[in-house]
DNA sequence: TTCAAGGTAGACCGGTCATCATATTTTGTC
DNA sequence: GACAAAATATGATGACCGGTCTACCTTGAA
């Protein structure tokens, strides 16, 4: 990785841990340049776009991030209840050890962006559909039609969302656990 | 209602409505002012606690709001599947009239403020458990244990401000949709 | 070593932000 | 009508905002 490669890894990395903790608007760029070390002058030359530039990155890099993991759980697992149990445990996890200032920066930006920039909506509208891709496909080969397995899996995608934002508001992994729970019957396989 | 009291009952609908469409950051005491068509003074005479103290008044009433739609369905509908089906028509209608800016503020707000202020962090605890208390007592009544009832209401709940999100981001009220019917079957009682 | 491309440094800009303070006006009760 | 409480009007404050610009430095390939 050259030098300016790794400079802008910093700024994605830290402005997605920003935007978990604490949302988009109210991360400055300042803060961002700050905490990873970072200068001004190289944001602009790497995000062109500015600061929705960044945040495409961010939602980007954490797309790809999570649809590795969901990918290698489903591959690692023998049943659907089972991957998105042990992606669970992971976010849990994240949650545990971060006080709840860990969250999906994709969610973030959709929440906050998405109106006003349509580049971002789709942006985030795509990382959404590359994580229900593999519950989808896994769905699939549990027996379940097509149109069905995937809105199932989209289904279990918006209650994991869902359940990262309330662990926020109660302080704790909770509402992951209570999803999993949740999910656990639709995502078993009826021979199992 | 006092003069007053409508000033400060127009400021809360405003500031709900922005959260809702651009985040809490985003959203600027100047633009509520402005479309809310109320004055500056009155602001802190009403909010002392000023942007908080709003915040705290929309989360409030969002959940009373959402709390009383919930009951009022869960009374009128033969089962809990039927009652949140009835509750994400009517969240789907809210989405696709508003062109996706409809959202729940309390998620706005437990995403953006609960990790930096602990007021704000229990006031959107308490939205959630208003809103998953009458599913709870709906499927204790369908014949569900205590504790995998109020675990599954909290499941539902999040599976459904997750759908809001993605909403968000797909611009149509498609993951609405695709909640419902991931909930049905383990929302209709057994003997159904 | 040279040199072009890539990357950085840092000052500056106009604008917005939430909050505060105090004088004034309005409201509501007796 | 009197009067106290409620509500409003409005200007000011210091901090922060994202973006721009230009000179300069560093990197990496030939």
């Amino acid at each position: 990785m050259s030098k300016g490669a790794e400079t802008r890894a910093r700024m994605i990395e830290t402005a997605s841990r920003l935007f978990q903790a604490q949302g988009y608007a109210a991360t400055g760029l300042n803060q961002i340049l700050t905490e990873s070390g970072t200068p001004r002058g190289s944001m602009y030359f790497h995000f062109p776009q500015g600061k929705a530039g960044l945040a495409a990155a961010v939602v980007e890099a954490h797309a790809a991030e999570f649809a590795a993991a969901l990918e290698a759980v489903v591959a690692a697992t023998p049943t659907t209840a089972d991957a998105v149990e042990a992606a669970i445990g992971w976010l849990a996890g994240q949650i545990e050890t971060t006080a709840c200032r860990a969250g999906c920066p994709v969610t973030v930006v959709a929440l906050e962006v998405a109106n006003d920039d349509p580049d971002l909506r789709a942006a985030t509208r795509r990382a959404y559909e590359r994580w229900a891709a593999p519950l989808a496909e896994r769905l699939r080969a549990d027996g379940h039609p097509a149109p069905a397995a995937a809105s199932l899996a989209r289904g279990a995608v918006a209650a994991l969302e869902g359940a990262l934002v309330m662990c926020r508001a109660f302080g704790d992994a909770g509402p992951l656990r209570d999803v999993a729970a949740t999910l656990r019957p639709l995502l078993t396989p009826p021979d199992r």
